[in-house]
RNA sequence: UGGGGCGUCGACAAGCGGCAAGUCAGCAGAUUUUGGAUCUGCCAUACCCAGGUUCGAAUCCUGGCGCCCCAGCCA
């Protein structure tokens, strides 16, 4: 193959392999994929999903899917749930358990009274507005906090009353007693607990103190024996408190590694962003095929594969950057190129009648699944005097380069004859409304026994055998190649493709797909890779989602004669 | 003189002192019962800039410049 990607190698996989080398973790490789269950999981998160389970799958170590559930107010069971379905069907297997930092909060707490204990945490009544004041700003050093000096005792009572819910939210928090005057923010004395009297979804009201992503996080890492933390750039700056708690509590110390996000042209990819197409109606669903949710792409109908492929594709670096989305879809395209099977659906029926062939015969063509894979077959294709042809396919005044059908010109139809136009039937208002065309009896499988050639293969269906069903057409979500890059004011709702979903609903489609189910996936000949619609296809009225279209040369040479 | 990170083709990305990989996109051609697929060729005398070290620098050093992230009781 010609675009054959050698396994390919980048910084986190040295630092792992070196790591093996000097066995700095007795060879072992244990990663991690840390969601929080506030949303869906995107094509983002599929590059970390691939990265952490791949180093997993390629070290023969394992990589824990674990949830970052500490915030019972952003959290739901439906994205918990969600999550786990995206992850799995990626392709990928966490064993038997699943993994909550939930599950650690009594850990978490006995570690907070050690530190408190340590004089390395201390309860702090200032409101969350005075904290803010007190951490001073990007160039000033922040101010010690009145309540730093706490007794120990004292600390410890709070704490534990914190945890009761003896407390208002926002009253206090658990602070870890660091350096206000640190370059890094995150190091003056960030917040560990905050108090939430609010009901968790796995521990219910058990506690009313939840920790923070730092307190949590690493310490969690910790417990798991993960060896590679992996995570964002965001996040470097955490770094150092990362490592802070662990080396306070003297806990076994994984490393934190960080690596660029994925960036994709032509969509948006944070949570935020996702959330507000969802709640201002942009898209359907978190699973609208537009969207470039884990769940809206399964929809669309992109395979796993194309999507671990692409992962591998882009690479992992620390460089910020913008992917084009053509790649993405360079990767479904040659995945369903191998796979899909070949049928032929006419989106924008026009009428064609072949005079000469004779009123009610009906002759069953056998026509080719895949030619790239002659292991699935053939079928029969059933053939008639008044089949649809694509509407785009005539051009009673062709341009230059059309080699399609015209009046006079001989076509052939794919698998079946050779028709030449002999006539156009026009409406009232001079729109092309039917073809009349003869056939050549002797071009039957749409050869000819002279070797006279034609110059273009069309797709066609019988208009008495094909079904209607409908097909919708989509395109990229945004026009804007980073709709992240707003200028004067502009918000990237404003950049959302005006034509990013185009319903046709009268498409015709050959009858072997009438019974055709959720989730297969099929080339319309000569038009794209199209999917049935889990959602809104019935027992034997399928509705169809474009993939990605074909590559289409025609399309090249139409948009150069504009120019 | 706050801290951290990053600059290699239009987009990704290898490269780790010895001839600037590969992929996507683009362009040209071959081939074709999908204007698909496939195949071939072209596409960075040059790596943000300027100095320096060296026989030799994208790689090492120094100094600039540019871009990104951080002031949630979010993750």
């Amino acid at each position: 193959m010609r675009d054959h990607v050698p396994s390919s190698t980048n910084f986190i996989k040295d630092i792992v392999l070196n790591d093996i080398k000097t066995n700095k973790y007795n060879g072992k490789v244990i990663t991690r994929f840390p969601p929080e269950p506030n949303g869906y999981l995107h094509i983002g998160h599929a590059k970390s999903i691939c990265l952490n389970f791949g180093l997993a799958e390629e070290f023969n170590g394992k990589c824990n899917l674990r949830f970052d559930d500490t915030n019972p107010s952003k959290e739901e069971q439906e994205y918990v749930d969600a999550i786990i379905e995206d992850v799995k069907w990626l392709g990928y297997d966490w064993g038997d358990k699943i993994y909550y930092a939930s599950d650690y909060f009594e850990q978490l707490y006995e570690w907070a009274i050690q530190l408190i204990k340590d004089g390395k945490a201390y309860v702090c009544d200032l409101s969350p507005d005075e904290i803010r004041q007190y951490r001073g700003t990007l160039t000033e050093p922040g101010k010690e906090s009145p309540y730093r000096n706490r007794s120990v005792e004292e600390n410890l009572d709070l704490l534990e009353r914190m945890k009761n819910g003896e407390f208002a939210e926002g009253s206090r928090v658990l602070r870890a007693k660091i350096d206000m005057s640190s370059g890094n923010i995150n190091m003056r004395d960030p917040v560990m607990y905050r108090i939430r009297n609010e009901a968790h979804q796995r521990t219910g009201d058990k506690w009313c103190i939840y920790p923070m992503y730092d307190w949590a996080h690493g310490l969690s890492d910790s417990i798991e024996g993960i060896t590679h933390s992996i995570c964002t750039m965001e996040y470097e700056d955490h770094r150092p408190l990362y490592d802070w708690f662990i080396e306070q509590l003297n806990v076994y110390h994984p490393q934190q590694i960080e690596f660029a996000r994925l960036n994709l042209s032509h969509t948006v990819l944070s949570k935020r962003k996702l959330l507000r197409l969802v709640n201002e109606k942009n898209v359907e669903s978190w699973d609208d095929p537009r969207m470039p949710t884990l769940a809206g792409m399964r929809r669309r109908g992109y395979t796993p594969e194309s999507i671990r492929d692409f992962a591998e594709r882009i690479g992992v670096g620390k460089k910020e950057s913008l992917v084009d989305i053509a790649l993405l879809e360079h990767c479904v395209r040659k995945d369903l190129n191998k796979k899909a099977q070949r049928v032929m659906a006419v989106l924008r029926p026009l009428k064609v009648v072949i005079v000469n062939y004779p009123e009610n015969k009906v002759e069953y063509l056998e026509a080719i699944n895949n030619p790239e894979d002659s292991s699935m077959g053939i079928r029969d294709v059933p053939f008639s005097r008044v089949i649809y042809i694509e509407k785009d396919d005539f051009m009673e005044e062709p341009l230059k380069k059309f080699y399609r059908l015209t009046v006079g010109r001989e076509v052939r139809l794919r698998y079946a004859y050779y028709i030449k136009c002999v006539e156009v039937i026009k409406d009232d208002y001079g729109n092309v409304i039917e073809l009349h065309c003869t056939y050549d009896p002797e071009t039957r499988g749409g050869w000819s026994p002279d070797g006279r050639q034609v110059k273009s293969t069309l797709h066609w269906v019988s208009a008495s055998h094909s079904f209607n069903a409908e097909v919708r057409l989509y395109n990229h979500l945004f026009a804007k190649e980073n709709p992240d890059e707003t200028e004067d004011g502009n918000d990237f709702i404003d950049y959302i493709n005006s034509n990013s979903i185009e319903i046709l609903k009268n498409c015709c489609i050959e009858p072997s797909l009438k019974q055709a189910k959720a989730g297969e996936r099929y080339q319309f000949e000569r038009i794209g890779y199209f999917c049935v619609d889990s959602k809104d296809s019935n027992e034997g009225s399928p509705v169809f989602n474009r993939i990605v279209t074909l590559k289409d040369e025609w399309l090249k040479v139409l948009k150069s004669e504009k120019s």
